[in-house]
DNA sequence: ACACGATCCTGACTGC
DNA sequence: TGCAGTCAGGATCGTG
């Protein structure tokens, strides 16, 4: 499910429930998501109060008085705020406790989500490595283009690469180089400056109409209140192989690049 | 350093 | 109806 609209639709949605809040405790069901969740989380985070909730690449991040909760949704996670007597469904592996009778609860079937307690969130390896956010100033074409050079990688796997830019998964990938009318095979070292500031403005652009639209529900995410995301109707490319390009007509084709599927019109990407 | 494949896990769907 | 195979919104690890 989630790229960086889903999971910042997902903070919008959870804030009012946390926002200041006094947490209880935890249960955990299943601890054995992609890392363990921490055997003692519920004293670790019980007693505390909220203190800010951001994103950062894919991440949410949950701070508290002491420490902070990182928590990712993988492939198939959604975070829900339910009331705390809601029962629990197949795959809901982690409730956070909070104050007025209600919890944050994660569910995750294939588990290749995490949540973790940690001591100090800006300075976890999980962080270390991460490139800069499409809407900072630190992201633009100069960028793209300058770590891009001698790179025989095809672009649409050095944007997905979370060391170059976070937060474009395969949906915004491939709309964002349709965008951008560039061919997702096409080698990043062999695009030149004046198309990466296309496609930089390209990324910048899916991803903001996408929070806007409450993120993509393909199959099955839903934000904290429960409602899907409707940016699944602006899709251009993305999952329409042999539909007609919107620009131009030509049946759109699909391939497999970097081992995920990728489509994209012939005649208006290069 | 770079680029690629395999891998973690479950569910939905397709085709025989 | 059943079963095998394929695919899925992510990210890491090991290999040349």
């Amino acid at each position: 499910m989630p790229e960086l609209p889903e999971v910042e639709t997902t903070l919008r949605g959870i804030a009012p429930h946390l926002d200041g809040r006094l947490i209880q405790g935890a249960v955990v069901r299943n601890g054995r998501l992609r890392l363990p969740v921490n055997p003692d989380l519920a004293q670790r985070i019980g007693g505390q109060r909220v203190r800010r909730l951001q994103r950062r690449a894919k991440y949410l991040i949950i701070e508290l008085e002491n420490g902070a909760l990182l928590i990712h949704l993988g492939m198939s996670g959604t975070l829900r705020a339910v009331p705390a007597d809601t029962p629990p469904q197949p795959h809901d592996h982690v409730d956070i406790l909070l104050d007025r009778g209600h919890c944050l609860r994660l569910r995750d079937p294939r588990r290749f989500g995490l949540l973790l307690w940690v001591a100090d969130w800006r300075h976890h390896p999980l962080m270390r490595s991460l490139g800069p956010e499409p809407f900072a100033d630190d992201f633009s074409g100069a960028y793209l283009h300058q770590r891009s050079r001698s790179r025989r990688q095809a672009i649409k796997s050095f944007i997905m690469d979370a060391g170059v830019v976070v937060g474009v998964g395969n949906i915004y990938a491939n709309e964002a180089l349709f965008q951008a009318g560039i061919h997702p095979a096409r080698p990043a070292g062999s695009i030149g400056r004046t198309r990466y500031e296309r496609l930089a403005a390209a990324i910048r652009g899916v991803l903001m109409q996408a929070i806007a639209a409450g993120g993509t529900t393909l199959r099955d995410y839903a934000d904290p209140s429960g409602k899907a995301g409707y940016f699944v109707l602006s899709l251009q490319v993305y999952d329409r192989e042999g539909r007609p390009c919107l620009t131009c007509g030509s049946a759109l084709r699909q391939a497999r690049i970097g081992q995920r599927s990728s489509f994209f019109c012939v005649r208006c990407q290069r």
